[in-house]
DNA sequence: CACAACAGTTGTGTGCTTACAATGGTTATG
DNA sequence: CATAACCATTGTAAGCACACAACTGTTGTG
């Protein structure tokens, strides 16, 4: 499990957190700007490429059905999602995204993808160099 | 304010949010293995180098004095700091970890320093390049 | 020594993130 | 068609992360 990895690899990683965590709260950025805590807005993510069940927002949230309520029925009262019935099935529901709510998850993904100021040290040509590394070292491995 | 970066700057930045975040919530994971909250045990962290005064470590927190207090209330019951009154000013408390207290930094500290499982792909020349230029993003700015 | 400034605490309150049990419709199944 | 399985909701509860106002005790200052 514990697998022991060079010094360069802690020291990569220390890098990283300094440069992702430490961009003042990425979440407490996101909630300050939609108004939506980040938690919240994550929800609204999920829906950015089409309407959802509960059900199956709860799935890819990994919340559990009855909290996924709460934050819908607050998502809604804020007109941020719409709830309609599925035509298929009488007892699912479909949550979509109002104008609103996709302009606010707009802004979160924005916001989440501005890179660290820190990287404006490196050269055209760096950044070059670490995208092609981290993003083979960050290849979808959760399947 | 907001500056224009190249290309590869948000594939960087993209591809180590999903290495330094993805890590299924390491704020989760110390907190499980620590028994303490992940905001508790920033305090505790903040302790290693040596004893600090409340106020102290209100500000290097981040945090208000009552919360604080409340933080501090909760470690010590729980055996985890000391809180003495300065020698040299009555007003003021020296809060210090005990032997437990000490124990749990540390194991957050090799929590939070353990490197992504995905930097594991790169070779140990990859990972001296990145390590270079990475740091080279991350240099302190605060100060 | 009166009094401002400071250190910390208490008290009150709010919002967020969850968990779990139970309920009410709806659909699928034998 | 009775009944199990399923979808979502309601209700209850708890822990956590703060914020702000007010207070006690201590130190420094004129």
């Amino acid at each position: 499990m514990t697998q022991s990895f060079p010094a360069d690899a802690y020291r990569a990683h220390a890098a990283m957190q300094k440069l992702v965590l430490n961009q003042r709260d990425v979440r407490t950025a996101v909630a300050e700007a939609t108004g939506v805590s980040f938690t919240r807005v994550r929800a609204l993510r999920r829906l950015v490429h089409g309407p959802l069940r509960m059900s199956e927002l709860a799935a890819r949230l990994g919340w559990d059905k009855p909290y996924t309520t709460i934050v819908i029925d607050d998502l809604e009262q804020r007109g941020l999602v719409t709830r309609t019935v599925a035509p298929d099935d009488r007892r699912a529901k479909l949550v979509d995204l109002t104008e609103e709510g996709r302009a606010i998850a707009i802004t979160a993904i924005q916001i989440l993808s501005e890179p660290a100021p820190g990287l404006a040290r490196l050269t055209e040509d760096e950044l070059t160099v670490v995208a092609k590394l981290l993003e083979k070292a960050a290849a979808d491995e959760e399947g």
